[in-house]
DNA sequence: GCATTAACGCAGCGATCATTGCGATCACGT
DNA sequence: ACGTGATCGCAATGATCGCTGCGTTAATGC
């Protein structure tokens, strides 16, 4: 779904497509498959992708490059804004599903080699979660709810998520119990500390 | 102040230390240079060190496993709990504290690496951080009152500033103007949420 | 249908990395 | 103060990486 998309770039040729699907395919396989960083290098990424390393090294140069463009690939347009009808549903079932990609270890894994690899690689990663946030307060607003703002809301539940993901996992503590109560917290309290809101 | 108790690995010698904090200097120092990841090697970093490579490759033998040691002796013992007699006033210079640790490039440079270096490294970062959550929280319970879940605390204070300084550098929109009315902000939802907490 | 040109495969090159064995040095226990 | 053993410096080695020509393939425009 994601991999038919792929003549978005600069050359959209028949074959560059799938060229670069193979590649991205062998990015994710190698990365979910444990390949520490230091072993994740072109030649190998070439091997799996069953194309030639000097490809790699042309299109896209750098592994950071490639792994910028694979995590940017990945991670926009996978999650649909919902439209349960209120806000308050909208982030739940949102969060939930953001929660429930960030407990996947492919995914995981890819967005702890796009941080290291840089900063660009890194702002991939959530770049269009602020944008979901804001279509779905923009839908709140034309129902005339009062929203809040939308850092408040990557405060007190993106990051949350987020945070958990790359510095706590699997902790031990609160892992199988309540994966989705968590979320229901984080919504009510994004939605109560708008009344002590930090804008006057 | 860090680089006094390095005596605490496998063998506290007098030499053994010094080429330690010579490696250890040397990495962080590489890092906030701006070294980029695939050029940060091991040679790079023992001829930075004035050590031979070969004692880095014996001692560390990978560069993520260097990394999760430097993270743990930089991230570790640095922020004092402070005691300002009450929750909100500990919980806001705290997190000050956090926040212009956090601000600081050199630093987050090495979160970066540590984090793209493996799992372990990752969790290093943040590992005192939620001691110290707990110590202030211990010290206002022994003053009779009523305290949130570490985890609350987690979520709404720790978690935004570190998903902010990973995510979003320097984005451009509320940069400058308030880097401590986002904490005292930060600090408020928490409090408030005890309200509205998840436990029953 | 044909010319054009971008993109890919192939082979070879230099450079750097990671490792190993040995001698020297320094810290630690008696 | 001296012996013992761990740790470090040094030099050499094999392996791999990253890069650069050149020929070929196939996608695009007329």
């Amino acid at each position: 779904m994601a991999d038919v998309s792929e003549g978005a770039g600069t050359r959209p040729g028949g074959r560059s497509a799938r060229v670069r699907a193979a590649v991205h395919r062998a990015v994710q396989d190698l990365v979910a498959e444990g390949v520490r960083t230091e072993d994740l290098t072109i030649p190998v990424v070439a091997a799996r992708a069953g194309v030639h390393a000097t490809t790699v090294y042309r299109r896209w140069g750098s592994l950071a490059e490639l792994l910028a463009a694979v995590a940017e690939h990945r991670f926009t347009g996978d999650v649909v804004v919902p439209d349960t009808g209120g806000l308050a549903g909208d982030l739940e079932r949102w969060a939930t599903d953001v929660a429930r990609d960030l407990a996947d270890p492919d995914t995981l894994a890819l967005m702890r080699a796009s941080i290291g690899a840089g900063e660009t690689a890194a702002c991939a990663c959530t770049a269009d979660r602020r944008a979901q946030i804001t279509a779905m307060l923009d839908h709140e607003r034309r129902r005339g709810g009062e929203v809040p703002d939308v850092d408040v809301v990557v405060d007190h539940v993106l990051a949350p998520l987020y945070y958990r993901a790359l510095f706590e996992p699997a902790s031990g503590h609160d892992e199988g119990p309540a994966p989705e109560r968590r979320v229901r917290a984080l919504v009510e309290s994004v939605l109560a500390s708008q009344a002590v809101s930090v804008s006057p």
